[in-house]
DNA sequence: CATTCTTTGCAACTCCCAGTTGCGCAAATA
DNA sequence: TATTTGCGCAACTGGGAGTTGCAAAGAATG
């Protein structure tokens, strides 16, 4: 049970605070922090989204050992794209105008939809 | 989330009853209905225990998936400051939710700003 | 140096839910 | 028919997962 170590060596390597990781998972900056020094454990559902923000397996999230080499796809790195049908890398960091200019459509209905209450 | 049907059906392929699988975990017979029903998941100590009895990975029992290869860490989300000559973190993949988390005011603003034009 | 900002740990508290006990119900098995 | 095995559901309880609040050590910034 290497969880504890485990957390802080794969948070650090990502440069992530704990407060990054904190709400990424939508719980409190000292959650993590009691994960970290061992003085309590995350539930099921929040532990497999540690495991996919970390890119690492649950268990080497877990036990802190190294998975079977294997030839498919990580889903984390890869996304699959249903228009091409293909496995693409993902994109990297999303600014606000990457943001916008996936989402615009989500944003206008926002506004409309929150606008509508002023009429 | 696949434990429940993993926890049934790794079990029933075993050939243990609910009550096997409770006495060698120190729980009660109905702690593990509980959880093949999916009303409630072991603790990690707990769960880690029960791969270990049924023979599978952490990710096999919970995902019902092999675990994962790339337990490395995705350099695309790194960036390379040429001041301090370090590898900074930057910001992962944003989902929407993600995005209103760290932006929330932004949308406000955009909000009010639009709506302002609405008088 | 003084002053913020960032990151983290610890104490105290709340309350949710994992686990328990108890009961009932089908199927086997004798 | 009785008995055993295997399982699910309702009701309850206590521990701990998560929270807020406070404080401290470094790192920036001026």
């Amino acid at each position: 049970m290497k969880f504890a170590e485990q957390l802080k060596k794969l948070r650090s390597e990502l440069h992530l605070s704990q407060d990054d990781l904190a709400s990424q998972l939508f719980v409190s900056r000292q959650a993590v922090s009691k994960w970290e020094n061992g003085d309590g454990t995350p539930d099921l559902k929040t532990l497999v989204k540690l495991a996919e923000i970390l890119h690492v397996s649950l268990d080497t999230l877990v036990l802190g050992t190294k998975p079977a080499t294997g030839d498919h796809i990580d889903s984390s790195v890869f996304v699959y794209n249903p228009t091409t049908g293909l496995y693409e890398r993902r994109r990297g960091v999303m600014n606000f105008w990457n943001f916008l200019a996936q989402y615009w459509w989500t944003v206008i209905a926002l506004v409309a939809t929150i606008g509508a209450f002023f009429f």
